[in-house]
DNA sequence: GTCTATACCTTGATAGAC
DNA sequence: GTCTATCAAGGTATAGAC
């Protein structure tokens, strides 16, 4: 019988280890500015031993972007199961943006990376990614509809926005040492669902 | 006495067309992406001329970020003249969001390009600007407490940064050609002034 | 599955003519 | 103030041994 390891990356494969180094490295650097030697340093191998797993950098990406994609759906998807049968409003909104908080903080460097990186990533592998979030933020707008239903559907799109500009950019400059990822989520959502009026 | 140029960017010095043409591409590929070359093909100058103009790349993105910082205090500065002696806290927020909506999209692609591309720069570049970047949020925080006074300091605070967000995610997603850059500001104020809740 | 060694290209930057 | 010519460093990627 094999011995459990002590550190939990230990017991990655070297694909695993590729794909989580690299993960980490783009989102605190940039695609652009992470050279395959400094992920095959950060994994602990040869930079050509990536080539073995990958068959480009772009295939590398590509990979971490669709994982990113993944978290946030899967999310959505157990936000949407622990509130099923819900018809409060603001209960189901704090359930989303919790999850989708999770995902950024709490669960996946992959959600995180692909969402900060986004913007400055080679055209080819940007494109291939728009479906994939075009249906994440279908199920959004979905759920928005669904909440605020005497709002004009254009409001309720720029409401979607703003709801992902302010959870998004949170990346920036929240540290989930200074608070936890759900008060940061309750925050947002009061934030959103008071407005500043009802306070003066 | 010279002919008028018939294009304003003929009148335009190898400097300042250097750093427009530099500004324009950082903010729709990225610094890391952008090489010399490409910014010198866009000048229509050869790579080694921008040399005689800035010591090094990051020279040059040195002043691009401190002219997005300019638009955006100058935008602030600007607005708080337009509403001064006003105090209905909407009126006076509607016109700082305006404003800086404003530098983002019709003044300044000094401005875009610097909220854009900030995570990614080198950090010694980083680093220069994070106190001009500090005193516009110290604005923002004073403007926020004097208009949202029931609210705690640290509630401001998530309020601040949601805003923020909503702004300058605009920036990957709203087209001017598609409505008015006032439009969206009073869309943003909207969204945080009323809440999703009034409208249900 | 990882290695050594290396090819080939692009990058930021410099020297010096005009 | 812009040019031609060029360099050294570092980038992605490949070949082939182990």
């Amino acid at each position: 019988m094999a011995l459990a390891h002590a550190n939990p990356a230990d017991a990655e494969s070297g694909r695993e280890r590729i794909l989580h180094r690299a993960a980490e490295l783009f989102l605190a650097r940039g695609y652009a500015e992470t050279s395959l030697r400094t992920i095959a340093d950060a994994a602990e191998m040869r930079p050509a031993s990536i080539y073995y797993h990958f068959e480009s950098k772009d295939h590398l990406l590509t990979e971490i972007l669709d994982r990113g994609i993944d978290g946030v759906m899967t999310a959505f998807d157990e936000a949407e199961k622990r509130v099923e049968g819900v018809t409060d409003g603001r209960t189901r909104l704090n359930a989303h943006v919790a999850g989708h908080m999770h995902a950024l903080f709490a669960n996946q460097v992959f959600t995180a990376a692909h969402i900060t990186i986004f913007p400055f990533i080679p055209d080819t592998v940007r494109a291939r990614a728009v479906p994939q979030r075009d249906e994440y933020e279908a199920r959004w707008t979905e759920l928005l509809e669904g909440i605020a239903t005497q709002l004009p559907k254009q409001a309720v799109a720029y409401i979607r926005l703003s709801l992902f500009g302010a959870m998004n950019s949170s990346l920036h400059w929240f540290d989930p040492a200074n608070g936890t990822v759900d008060k940061l989520a309750a925050a947002i959502v009061a934030t959103l669902w008071n407005g500043i009026e009802s306070h003066q």
